[in-house]
DNA sequence: CTAATATAGTACTGCTTTTGTACTATTTAA
DNA sequence: TTAAATAGTACAAAAGCAGTACTATATTAG
C-alpha cells in the first residue's frame, strides 16, 4: 500500500497552515493544535522534528512559536517526508549503501529497491509544499521520461 | 520512511526469476522457494496473489506450476505492488474517492494526498519488471517535467 | 477409478512498527 | 524572578503485517 505515516500527514497539514498565513510571523503549538484540531502533543512532536530539519524555524520563550523557515514553494514534499520519517526509503536495505544486506548475494535483484527509490524520491522532490496548498491544478500535468543509460 | 511490504520485496525478486527464466514456461512454489531461499508459505502465498492479479498465470495438479502471464516489460511495477498490496494509496482517505474522510473539512488541504498519490503512482508505472531484472543501468537517466495546469 | 501432487482459500498467532502521551529541562521576555 | 513556550527523552498502547498451518479443489498418472 506504499503507506506514508499519520505523522507526514498532520506535517503537511500543519505546513500548511503556516504557507496560507505566511505573514504571520508566528504561531505557538497551541494556537495550531487548535486550528488544525490535533491533540497538542502531537503538534508539539511534529514541529519539533520539523524545525529540527530546518523546515521551520523555532523561537523559545514567552512569546515564542514557529514560523516558514524558507518559502513554501522551496520545500519540497520529499523534505518534509524524509524530515518525520527519516530518509525516503522503500526499504532498509536501500535507504543506505549496497552491502549491508547479507542477502545481496542470494537475491539477484535486490538491487531493484534502489531503482525504485530513485524514481520514486525524483517524483517527491518536484512537488512543493505550494503545490499541496493550491487548490487549483486538480491533476497537475506529469511527463515522466525514462531513459537507460544502456 | 515510505515504507512498501516485505511481501513487495519478495514478489519482484520471484517475478524476477521468472523474467529470466522466460522461456521455462512453468516453476513450481517449491523450486522456487528453493532457488530465492525463500519460506514455502510465503513463497506460495505471494505466487497465489500474482496470479489472482493476473501476473501470473497458474495450473493446478501433478505437473502444474505458474509462468508469467505476460511479457516482463508489460509488467509494471505498479501493477506488482498493487496486487500484494492493494490499491497504491499513501493513506487510506485518498485511496478511493473524496468525502469518505470525516475530517475533510477540518483540514484544508487533506487533498494533498491526492496530489502525492497521482506523482508517486505515475513513476511507479513507468518502470517494469524488466528494468528491475537488466543488471545495466545503474542509475537510470530520469526527467520529470511537471507543469500545473492553471 | 484411485492416488499423488500442486495450487486455492482461509484463519490465526506473534511480532514489529508506529502512534500518542507524559514528564522534565532549557530558554526567553516581562 | 516568574511565567510561557520550546527541547528532549522515555514509555505505553494500538495497529498492521509477516509468517504459518490447515483444509479444499483440481489435474495427471497409473
Amino acid at each position: 500500500m506504499l503507506r506514508i505515516g499519520k505523522m507526514t500527514d498532520y506535517g503537511i497539514v500543519l505546513l500548511s497552515h503556516f504557507a496560507k498565513a505566511e505573514q504571520a510571523s508566528a504561531m505557538n503549538a497551541r494556537e495550531l493544535s487548535v486550528s488544525a484540531k490535533l491533540p497538542l502533543p502531537t503538534v508539539s512532536k511534529i514541529l519539533k522534528l520539523l524545525s529540527r530539519a530546518d523546515l521551520l524555524v523555532s523561537h523559545r520563550g514567552v512569546a515564542g512559536g514557529y514560523r516558514l523557515a524558507k518559502s513554501a514553494s522551496d520545500i519540497s514534499v520529499a523534505e518534509i517526508i524524509s524530515s518525520l520519517e527519516g530518509p525516503i526509503a522503500v526499504t532498509e536495505c536501500s535507504a543506505i549503501e549496497v552491502g549491508l544486506c547479507d542477502m545481496e548475494s542470494v537475491c539477484p535483484t535486490r538491487t531493484h529497491w534502489k531503482k525504485i527509490n530513485v524514481v520514486v524520491r525524483k517524483a517527491l522532490e518536484q512537488l512543493t509544499l505550494a503545490d499541496m496548498v493550491t487548490s487549483a491544478s486538480p491533476r497537475p500535468r506529469l511527463s515522466i521520461a525514462l531513459g537507460k543509460t544502456t
